[in-house]
DNA sequence: CGTCAGCTTGATTACTTTCAATTGTTGTGG
DNA sequence: CCACAACAATTGAAAGTAATCAAGCTGACG
């Protein structure tokens, strides 16, 4: 497996096209960043880490789609957050110095850079802005699990379902046609992310479908009617 | 309604009885914060805060439990979390520049001391083992949420309900009997734990007492045999 | 062209909710 | 202290929802 040779990415060259968390950082911070971190290439449906990992690394994707994800104790995969160019991953179980409490897996070929829990560390303790914009980081992850949490507690699947499409959409956003999301997941990844099995969620879809709300090709969804998807997502009529 | 009149709680004598994250604040900052601070009684069932209400204030609970809870579209209730002495209310909500996403109901006579918005960061931003506790603290609260969000999107009802006890064990402990669980609920707001009905709840508890593992007395719950709680609460046989 | 993984469909089963009715408990005012 | 009202707990039966099980089907790929 033959590997081009590419320069680690440059933070500063990063922070000018994307916005992560650690562009807050000082140039003088920044560039001593890109000398010592180091960097990885994931082929699709390889792992990052696993869940029960030991946590000696933050995360921080250059370029790439990410999920992370926990096993039940049946064995059966629980997706539990997504992540994207820019965004950072593994920082929570840093700051509580746990392990890895779910895995993470590149979801298309990814380009991550890693930053050693000791620099971490010593850049949280050293800059204020930088721990501000992780505390933050962490305020909305939890808003967001606990809301989560709600809608799988209260919602039947057909809202569940409507909830994870617009979901994908709130993160990957959509394709050139405007229409599709930009993401590509096996049914059973959608069942994960909802909280269902297989078999319902192709039904739900093709319900979804039947309804004019979306439009389903292989992997390809289209949003049509992102209002009565909305609407659908709250409360069953 | 008569009340007698109390100082408010010192600062420093309830750090030397209880353990809340301000306790790593300097002496003079605990002086300080005992006489700029202010403290409320709230009778059992009464609302501290409302999901939505401006985030003004940091609430550390003096003595009492408190429920945080959240409206579904449908307009019935979920516990999202606990507070018990000693914890603190409302940091999430302060550090994302939010509402406040939950309800806080006081669950018994409660007595909870209040901290300004402005106090609180000033403090966050100065004292930086605090600003690390209060990381810790949304760390495990995230940890915390996503793991239930599996369990209530992965198991069912019997497990959920095993599951709930099995919390309501952890969070407030045990009377002196050594048995009985260390708080009042009604079968309602121990499915708003679980994410089920009060009907589904009360059968479940039944089915629970008949194997052995619990013995119910009015709302008394006491934990017969907690191993096989604890196994039920993984997988079904 | 065969194979394998993912997708789809149908039938059946199991689990929960919902609805309805009854009983029990608690707090209040007379 | 009792009667009543309001709320909480309980039980049974019916209805609904989603999971499970069992086949086929489809498309990508060596």
């Amino acid at each position: 497996m033959k590997r081009v040779h590419l320069e680690s990415p440059s933070c500063i060259d990063c922070c000018s096209s994307g916005n992560s968390v650690l562009c807050s950082l000082s140039m003088e911070n920044k560039t001593d960043l890109a000398n010592t971190k180091g960097d990885n290439f994931y082929k699709k449906g390889q792992v990052i880490f696993y869940e029960g990992n030991h946590a000696n690394g933050l995360f921080c994707i250059y370029d790439g789609k990410v999920k992370l994800s926990k096993l039940g104790e049946n064995g059966k995969e629980q997706i539990v957050r997504f992540a994207k160019t820019s965004d950072i991953l593994g920082y929570r179980s840093l700051l509580s110095n746990d392990s890895y409490q779910a895995t993470a897996v590149a979801m298309e070929d990814s380009h991550v850079c890693i930053l050693s829990k000791e620099r971490f560390m010593n850049l949280m303790a050293s800059d204020s802005a930088l721990a501000m914009n992780i505390i933050q980081l962490l305020a909305q992850d939890l808003k967001r699990a606990e809301q989560w949490l709600i809608d799988t507690a209260q919602k039947n699947v057909t809202e569940r379902i409507s909830e994870a499409l617009l979901l994908l959409y709130s993160i990957f956003g959509l394709k050139k046609d405007e229409k599709t999301i930009n993401i590509s997941l096996t049914r059973s990844e959608i069942a994960n992310i909802a909280g269902t099995t297989t078999e319902t969620t192709i039904r739900t879809l093709a319900q979804l479908g039947d309804l004019g709300f979306i439009k389903l090709t292989g992997k390809e969804i289209k949003i049509l009617n992102i209002n009565e998807l909305t609407r659908k997502a709250r409360i069953l009529d």
